[in-house]
DNA sequence: CCACTAACCTGTAGGC
DNA sequence: TGCCTACAGGTTAGTG
């Protein structure tokens, strides 16, 4: 489901609950999503308050009074939400909203301003996963990860150092979190398109023999930063279930130039072309054979 | 190290 | 309607 624009959407929409916010109780549905949960994670979780969210490339970080760190990796079907916790006749008991087949973990917090909430995180296809860690150099995750494409290390140098020598193509180079941090299917496809480049050619292709960034590695940097911030202000891209956390639904798939859009016209002004799908490394890339190349 | 494939898991859309 | 196949926003493990 979600790329960079989604995660930071799902951030937005829990931060202003769960920042402060005390984590009464925690219910592990499972033992595991794509993998285990860490050994004492459940603990650990219960009683800290979280003090921040931030999001490192397609994770979610909690910082936690604790020291600690949760991390949520959302796969491609994990979603956050919040429920109200219904309570039972004379006081003390109730029923948590947790009925639906993919919920998988269950916080209740005491949020400064909301009471108290159930924050249930769903997957269906359980591809997410969750990790605990005392600092950020520990997560085994995190590690190797490249720029984050809207700091401010990122730029075509740096991508043209990881560029160099590279044969592999264009969309599995930037699908590669190590080369930048964050991309995901369909801002690979939409950041090509916006430099005009062929997903098809050969990474090295865009640097120069001095090692420094071509033209046109300058406006790929240039594409993968405006579709991102662009992608981050719609509210993400809704195709199939993505939602944020309020249940709304993003817009930016109104704006897709290529994505998911096979036989429709090229957009670019005084282009003809037809957009094309084809599949790379088992996943479908969409792109003009006419003014990409 | 690089490049590629299969695997993880469930749901849904489309063809017949 | 049912059955079957292909495909879906991601990452890791295993192969050569």
């Amino acid at each position: 489901m979600p790329e960079l624009p989604e995660v930071e959407t799902v951030r937005r929409g829990l931060a202003p609950l769960v920042e402060g916010a005390r984590i009464r109780k925690v219910t592990l549905n499972r033992k595991d999503l794509r993998f285990p949960f860490p050994e004492g994670f459940a603990e650990a979780l219960t009683g800290a308050t979280i003090e921040t969210t931030a999001r490192r490339a397609k994770y979610l970080l909690f910082r936690l009074s604790t020291g600690k760190t949760w991390l949520s990796h959302l796969g491609m079907t994990g979603s956050f939400r919040f429920a109200e916790i219904t309570f039972k006749e004379p006081s003390r008991y109730y029923e948590p909203t947790i009925d639906e087949k993919h919920d998988h973990v269950v916080l209740e917090l005491e949020t400064p301003k909301d009471g108290v909430l159930n924050l249930i995180y769903s997957d269906a296809r359980r591809f997410g996963f969750m990790d605990l860690f005392a600092r950020d150099e520990d997560s085994s995750y995190l590690e190797g990860l490249g720029p984050e494409p809207l700091g401010n290390s990122f730029n075509a140098e740096e991508m043209a150092e990881r560029f160099k020598g590279k044969k592999a193509p264009m969309k599995a180079a930037l699908l590669d979190q190590r080369v930048v941090a964050g991309l995901g299917n369909i801002y690979v496809s939409e950041a090509l398109h916006r430099a005009h480049i062929l997903p098809t050619l050969p990474a090295a292709k865009l640097v120069l023999k001095t090692g420094k960034p071509s033209q046109r590695l300058e406006l790929l940097a240039d594409g993968v930063r405006t579709v991102l911030i662009e992608a981050i202000e719609a509210g993400g891209s809704t195709l199939r279930d993505f939602r944020a956390t309020d249940g709304s639904s993003g817009y930016f798939q109104h704006r897709f130039a290529v994505y998911d859009r096979e036989g429709e016209p090229c957009p670019t002004p005084q282009c003809r072309g037809i957009i094309k799908r084809i599949l790379q490394s088992g996943r479908s890339t969409f792109y003009c054979p006419v003014c990409q190349r």
